[in-house]
DNA sequence: TCCTTATTGCGACAGTTGTTGCAATAAGCT
DNA sequence: AGCTTATTGCAACAACTGTCGCAATAAGGA
């Protein structure tokens, strides 16, 4: 052993890369075609890659799992409308959709069977900036005084994001859109600032 | 074939009863030990029975977990105390515990990442009499004029159950008292009937 | 261009999963 | 008790999963 750490030189280069991102794609592709009825040697296949790298490269199938959503967005416009009812009830209808997308339900249905802990974290970070902006639209209605500001905005959150998981990705029965009104106004109706009716 | 439908007898007897409850025993108990970490081949051998039985029998994960489902259930008390926002207190409290229960957890984690359709109904029918017995509690609040008569009974009690769900069996951060609070208070100023403040 | 070495492909391996044919067992009936 | 046959155990099987050593390849720097 060296004194300066020998630290081996990174090699990011070109071919690494391209498999990175073939096995990324690879992981959204089967995503959106099985659901989540695959493996790591369907993903290796798809990819063009053998499945020892696959293995090699990412150990658990949490990291095989965000290697795919690295390169996957939805576009969640969080809307700003001014006004906190028009705000929840246009969050609710995107967030409907949002979990009813085969990836994120693929997704949520995968990690939630990992037995690996640092699965969950997978979950979290992915969400992370949704739940953030989120937070952020509760907020704003807090400061126009539309919204009880002694309520937590991150329960907020859950109570309205919650209700689509579970159905979505548990009990899988696809929510109609007077469902996603009710909840919506259920959502309304228990922030409301009384102060300000 | 003969005309009179030959029917084969069926033979519900001692072993094959036997055999039932060590297996659907040992479902429960590598629930508890394991989570959902564990295949066909550790229930089989924790019940003191050959693989192929449990193949033969079960043929599916979700019949199998139905079995271990089957000789249990906790003893979820929903509340009956006369007014609506301890009955909502009360019931958050029993439903965080509930969805704690690493028998819970496991069923749910399991089956949601079953990939055959049929895995969502075995939880919907192990769910059915504590939804419905929740929904009767709203019903009650309900003609007491303590909730707003028309809204969604379903969506109240998914509005209470949800956040737990995805909290214990996904996002995996255990739920804090103060927040079971936060959750209930939401709930009832959500359905607080106007007319009758 | 050439050299060093990180990374990939390849093939082999043990362990696991789910299935099947056959013989042994025991349930239900007379 | 004895007979019939549904059910279980057993063993072998192919398919799949995850790991490893080794050779081939190509990235990054001289």
């Amino acid at each position: 052993m060296s004194v300066d750490s020998p630290r081996s030189r990174s090699r990011p280069g070109g071919r690494s890369e391209r498999i990175r991102e073939a096995v990324g794609a690879a992981v959204l592709e089967l995503f959106r075609e099985r659901q989540f009825a695959f493996g790591v040697a369907d993903v290796a296949e798809r990819a063009g890659v053998h499945r020892a790298t696959v293995y090699r490269r990412w150990p658990t199938r949490g990291e095989l799992i965000a290697e795919g959503l690295s390169s996957f967005f939805q576009v969640v416009s969080v809307p700003d409308t001014g006004a906190w009812a028009s705000d929840v009830h246009a969050l609710a209808q995107t967030l409907a959709h949002f979990f009813s997308d085969p990836v994120e339900i693929g997704v949520v249905s995968s990690l939630a069977a990992d037995s690996d802990p640092r699965a969950s974290e997978v979950i979290q970070r992915h969400w992370q900036p949704y739940v953030e902006a989120m937070i952020a639209m509760v907020d704003r209605a807090k400061a126009r005084g539309e919204v009880e500001a002694g309520l937590s905005s991150g329960r907020i959150v859950e109570m309205l994001t919650a209700p689509f998981v579970m159905r979505t990705a548990l009990v899988r029965i696809p929510v109609t859109d007077r469902q996603i009104r009710e909840v919506a106004d259920l959502v309304i109706r228990a922030t409301a600032d009384d102060r300000h009716p």
